[in-house]
RNA sequence: GCCGGGGUGUCGGAACCGGUAGACGAGCCUGACUCAAAAUCAGGUGGGGGAAACCCCGUGCGGGUUCGACUCCCGCCCCCGGCACCA
């Protein structure tokens, strides 16, 4: 008996060799292909989890094959290390946001490296870097001069538990709740700083360039919500010269309008508020402003609202309606205000029924005969009631209306995105410093591009009051006007939102040590776009909308000369503890990779990760589960090393040919399972062409060319999916280091077809019988044997055959009337 | 409500350009080894009927197309995820 496989000595050490040899640096340039591979950098909250592993094992597996198969493989990792639990840490136990983050961080490097996983160290990247966040400023300043950075007053959503603003990708839910800790947001309005994102709306829209999952590209399509319709304007009765517009989706129904509302908080209510009306409208508008809260209260929402006292004018025939405040108009939407049709919305069709408003049929249903509605219409139907445009099927009555308006001055069509611009500025201190300064005279500077970085203080202090730490912070805040030399200058305190910093970072590991600009557009030339790119989903209209975004800015700004970032996405999915349960400290079933690396060893951590599951379903941790890999991994150690035991079963006989096509076979399935991320399958193919070597061993075919062959392909598919023990097991039968320096195994076409098949008769698709014959038989062969076939007989008990299907090589089925 | 994904043994799953349903792993059962257990190895394992040969049923439900349907079409049910008064 060889000795059995102990993961421990031999992971650490191949590990150290593989680092101190450069094995996986990728060079900044090669004559080679290129092949940029990126994973989410992760977030250094202190330890490494195994959702971080079953992030990161799948992708290194897959850059692994990338490599053996000719490629120079780009495979980064940095850390995105700035953001709010660092500073959290600071006011609840007075550690240093930077110490913080930098002891995580090198206590997940060594977790990092414990997997065994191929990054290019060399090219790491840490956010918190003044040399990183530099950039972040640069950018800003590139914006700014092109008008995509601007600073305004807007109600924005604030966490009061965090005590920051947040975009609005990063409220979520029901209750519109912050996304880091759920706490509900307030409204509050506030100077802040804004990307324009609005601006590449229609072609982030446009997904023909990206190769990304269907449900990433539907969330986005989703959130920057475009549509289509017609604003146009609405005169106020007894107000001359007020007016105010609305935006419509549906102009053909113009003239059903029987009300108009605005939004509780618009600008026109208090002036146009008749003074009788006066107290119960403000009695509405502070409900409203709670609304929130007593939504969550409410069982059902009740569509509410309160008529103001004055009424508007239909544009199209003169008519007046009233005008009413309710809260099922949003300010944040088109212009704030809408018209109310109750025939053909149903919302303002609930309203109508409630207030006891008129409902007025301009798009008749097929078939209507001027009975009331049930609810509201909204598909096509006949314009009626519309003066000159009675009797025109309705989409063709929007575009004469839409005509008629932007003829008469009125209205015109435009396009109204839910897509907000992005709110970038955060009452924190963790982050990185706003390049600008506020001056007495000179109004708002951008800090000079050579005063860059605009460097984050040490000696902050922090306090959770709600406004940046950097308010406080003396020396930092006081400075001179770099325009006129005033010293009555402050610098922007507020620091930049962390999804900046992702928004970029593919670009920076290419040079990431330049001083003199963000990346070095040579090296770019050769290792951009981003191939594939993996990562969770929960990023969909955050993270992966803005890196889009950056990239497209960065395309205008002349830096790259392609439009999307990121050709390929994958995202995988999340393990959950043995109990199925999302893993959480506080239900006690978190997985903790450094014990189950101690207890099994990296290789078959990272083998059960990827045969638990699709690795985009993720799925419950089982302990049992991981148990079956790690005996399939000693498995292949004894089948390798132990002597082969001389003609022990010498009687039993697999053909060379069988074994070369087991061979050959498994290679093709395993390169094209690695091709398409099915690592669950892959894994699959090689434990049951272990499980088929096994019962070679011993016969005469387990010695010889054909065997060495099997062996040889079975390391190197390993190579990829447990690195270290395919790396000792290669040393152990004296081939040349490194197993990960050697090109994938190619597989015959030819070899890879079984030379025999079980050919299935079926009599009128049932099962009837299954004989052994060769792979390349022909249909008239296969249709004689069926029909000679015992069983086929018997069944058919002598009935005639009305036809024979034969699939060659596969079955032949038999039909009887 | 809308959008996306999904319902297959005891469990995770495989097959899905229509052609042997249940690969691989877990669990369970039997046997070998052992004083015994663990580990390891060998065999079995969808349900029902049968002594056996073999037969019937079976991929959420109901229809349909087809020589043949887990796979395609129509109509439902259920589960997971996302968005949610967007005019």
């Amino acid at each position: 008996m060889a000795d059995r496989y102990a993961p421990q000595g031999i992971e650490q050490k191949w590990q150290a060799r593989w680092e101190a040899d450069r094995l996986y640096h990728a060079p900044d340039f090669d004559p080679r292909p290129k092949y940029y591979f990126l994973t989410m950098y992760p977030y250094p909250s202190g330890d490494l989890h195994i959702g971080h592993w079953y992030a990161m094992a799948p992708s290194d597996a897959a850059a692994r094959f990338k490599r053996m198969q000719g490629y120079n493989v780009l495979f980064p990792i940095g850390f995105d290390a700035f953001g709010l639990p660092a500073e959290n840490a600071a006011i609840q136990h007075g550690i240093h946001p930077y110490t913080w983050t930098m002891d995580n961080i090198e206590r997940m490097r060594g977790q990092l490296r414990s997997m065994g996983a191929s990054w290019d160290w060399e090219r790491e990247v840490v956010t918190c870097d003044p040399g990183y966040y530099k950039w972040n400023q640069w950018f800003f300043l590139k914006m700014y001069e092109r008008g995509l950075a601007y600073r305004a007053l807007a109600p924005v959503d604030w966490c009061p538990q965090d005590n920051t603003t947040l975009a609005r990708e990063q409220v979520v839910g029901e209750n519109r709740v912050c996304e880091r800790c759920g706490t509900p947001v307030v409204k509050k309005n506030l100077e802040q700083w804004f990307l324009k994102i609005t601006a590449y709306a229609d072609e982030l829209l446009d997904f023909s360039k990206i190769d990304w999952p269907e449900r990433v590209k539907v969330l986005q399509q989703n959130w920057i919500g475009r549509s289509g319709g017609v604003e146009f304007s609405l005169p106020v009765r007894d107000h001359p010269g007020r007016s105010f517009a609305v935006f419509t989706t549906r102009p053909d129904t113009v003239y059903g309008m029987t009300f108009a509302v605005l939004a509780p908080e618009h600008p026109l209510v208090d002036e146009l508020t008749a003074p009788e009306r006066r107290a119960e409208v403000e009695a509405y508008k502070f409900k409203a402003a709670r609304a929130s809260d007593i939504e969550r209260l409410s069982t059902e929402k009740e569509r509410d609202g309160v008529f103001i006292g004055a009424y508007a004018i239909n544009p199209m025939n003169g008519a007046p309606v009233p005008i009413f405040v309710a809260d099922y108009v949003l300010l944040s939407y088109g212009t704030g205000a809408i018209q109310g049709v109750p025939a053909h919305d149903q919302r303002d069709f609930e309203f109508a029924r409630r207030y006891g408003l008129p409902i007025r049929v301009v798009v008749a249903p097929p078939g209507w005969r001027g009975e009331e509605l049930e609810r509201a219409y909204l598909e096509e139907g006949t314009m009626v009631n519309s003066g000159p445009f009675d009797g025109l099927p309705s989409p063709e009555g929007w575009q004469r209306i839409a005509d008629e308006m932007e003829r008469r001055g009125v209205g015109r069509r435009m396009v109204n995105y839910r897509l907000h611009d992005w709110l970038i500025s955060r009452q924190r201190y963790w982050g990185t410093p706003i390049p600008i300064i506020y001056c007495q005279t000179c109004g708002t500077v951008p800090v000079p591009e050579e005063d860059l970085p605009v460097l984050l203080p040490h000696d902050a202090e922090f306090r959770p009051t709600g406004e940046s730490p950097l308010k406080y912070h003396e020396g930092f805040r006081r400075v001179r006007c770099p325009r006129c030399g005033g010293e009555d200058a402050e610098r922007e305190t507020d620091t930049m939102d962390t999804f900046i910093d992702s928004s970029w970072y593919q670009y920076r590991y290419l040079s990431p040590h330049d001083q003199a600009r963000p990346f070095d557009p040579q090296v770019g030339r050769y290792w951009l776009p981003v191939d594939q790119y993996t990562g969770g989903i929960e990023h969909a209209v955050m993270h992966l909308l803005y890196t889009r975004f950056w990239t497209k800015v960065m395309r205008d700004l002349g830096l790259v000369d392609f439009d999307e970032p990121m050709l390929r996405l994958y995202n995988q999915g999340i393990v959950l503890g043995p109990d199925g349960q999302r893993m959480s400290k506080s239900r006690g079933n978190v997985v903790d990779p450094d014990e189950q690396v101690r207890q099994y060893g990296a290789d078959t951590v990272r083998g059960y990760l990827m045969f638990m599951r699709p690795w985009d379903e993720g799925g419950p941790w089982d302990p049992k589960g991981i148990e079956g890999v790690h005996r399939w991994l000693h498995r292949v150690w004894a089948l390798v090393t132990d002597p082969v035991p001389q003609g022990t079963r010498a009687d039993a006989r697999i053909s060379l040919r069988e074994l070369r096509h087991r061979t050959h076979a498994t290679v093709k399935r395993v390169t094209e399972d690695l091709e398409h991320f099915r690592f669950n399958t892959a894994i699959a193919a090689l434990m049951e062409f272990t499980n088929f070597l096994q019962n070679v061993k011993g016969t005469p075919s387990g010695s010889g060319p054909a065997w060495e062959e099997a062996i040889r392909a079975l390391l190197l598919m390993l190579a990829p999916f447990v690195p270290h023990i395919a790396e000792e097991l290669w040393a152990k039968t004296g081939r040349p280091y490194s197993i990960h320096q050697q090109a994938w195994p190619q597989y015959d076409p030819e070899l890879a077809r079984a030379e025999t098949v079980t050919l299935v008769i079926q009599v009128n698709g049932k099962v009837r019988d299954r004989i052994q014959a060769s792979s390349d038989i022909s249909a008239e062969e296969a249709r004689r044997l069926a029909l000679e076939s015992e069983r086929v007989r018997r069944v058919l008990d002598g009935r005639p055959v009305s036809d024979v299907i034969v699939v060659p090589g596969r079955l032949v089925n038999v039909v009887v009337r």
